[in-house]
DNA sequence: TTATACGATTTGTCTTACAAATATAATTAT
DNA sequence: ATAATTATATTTGTAAGACAAATCGTATAA
């Protein structure tokens, strides 16, 4: 029956009974709201003792699936899609072939996110991007400040009203950071070039497109503004081949 | 020191043992590789009990931040991004919010896929993508058989090299097919409709602008090959917000 | 009838115990 | 002396028992 010892990796029974317990709540059609029976039950039912039982319970837990108050038992919740990544969206834990594809995933999501920014936007929107680009023009160069660099993504996602979206957002980002301070040699002289040449599109730039409804500019706009991290990702990915 | 007791949603031991695990890991530079005390060590240098510290470690171990061999110890590694949200992706647990969601994430990331897409692609992909369409096309209407149109989209995910959005793509797959069978009373008329007028965009079609080379038909091509998804979401956010 | 107090139940936590696995030390054989 | 084997110790995995805290229900008293 319990063949699954076979395996090198050690499953071990808190794995059999974490996936036991999502089995149990999905064939029973059970959803938020759902009470499930306690502890002692549980525990006896699956066979294992209360420690293992618990250790399984708590994992689905920490991903918000599980609501238990004290006495009243325990009930089944919606969970958070991203809660798990969050903790462990830490670049000092990450390889760089996944802090790559974390960035590469960043800028296709805030691209795509073109029809529904222009579905959504409202005056609003505008004013508030444009409060946000007057606080940042006080650099020369191509660079904003880190504050109004991020306010600015930000608000984007905010426009999408994608909540899930802008969760995502919020967690990822710690990498674009990462990456843009770690291979700055790389991303500085590159936007010096572009500012110096002119092609470099600014926020004001992308909040103009928007101003002006130009959903085709806006999104070329956007695919130009992240120029530097294409050109960066395509030769990462390149010399990681080799 | 320790007032998070006044929160009302009880933060357990372990919740705060958990996180300051992550804290020692993160502060002490420690990644994947690296060995850690063992568990009653950690137990007792953060003052509870080993049980309690054990659920706090199975949370992590299930995220795949910490691998553990009998009598070895155990060693940090690098966690799966995506693991705990694998586990809760199921149409049950997720209110209807969070499914659309989902649905307008997927449709944002496919979309901005574009540009990477174009960066990759070759012959071979061309000539896969080939075989999948004529493969495809044997009914009629605007609708393709569920195993082709899925083989189509993560193909195309594929070319973009890029592990991560692929990884992620299947595991949200299951809420585009879950959502389009549950309102395909909503989506069969408007592509029935869109195939009459031929303006519908097939999947042919897609492979025709990825063959000739035409990256912003490709794009508007995507765009309103997800035409009935956009209007869907925007209805029913909506009519979320009466 | 309402308010208080008591008892029962369930989760949270700690402790002890033991099995299984394996690294290290000790012993034996060549 | 070196290699092979055995024994020992250590560490994780699992079980079980105990108790505290919280709270629900009930019983008792005003």
């Amino acid at each position: 029956m319990n063949d699954l010892r076979i395996v090198n990796h050690q499953i071990t029974l808190v794995d059999q009974v974490e996936e036991k317990l999502l089995n149990y709540f999905k064939s029973n059609n059970l959803g938020p709201g759902d009470p499930i029976p306690k502890e002692l039950e549980l525990a006896t039912a699956l066979g294992v003792g209360r420690s293992v039982l618990r250790e399984a319970l708590s994992r689905l837990r920490m991903l918000g699936l599980i609501e238990t108050r004290t006495r009243r038992g325990m009930l089944l919740a919606e969970p958070s899609l991203l809660r798990g990544m969050k903790r462990i969206v830490e670049p000092n834990m990450l390889s760089d072939k996944t802090l790559f594809n974390i960035l590469g995933f960043r800028v296709a999501l805030e691209i795509g996110m073109t029809e529904m920014i222009f579905q959504n936007i409202n005056k609003a929107h505008i004013d508030d991007l444009e409060d946000i680009v007057k606080r940042g023009i006080v650099k020369k160069y191509s660079e904003y400040t880190p504050v109004t660099e991020y306010e600015f993504h930000t608000k984007l996602y905010e426009i999408t009203g994608n909540s899930t979206i802008m969760e995502f957002q919020a967690i990822i980002r710690p990498v674009s950071v990462f990456l843009k301070e770690r291979f700055k040699d790389y991303f500085l002289p590159i936007n010096k070039e572009l500012a110096r040449t002119g092609k470099l599109v600014s926020h004001k730039d992308l909040l103009d497109f928007l101003r002006k409804g130009d959903k085709e500019g806006f999104r070329k706009g956007m695919i130009d503004h992240f120029g530097a991290y294409y050109t960066f990702l395509k030769h990462e990915n390149h010399s990681e081949e080799d």
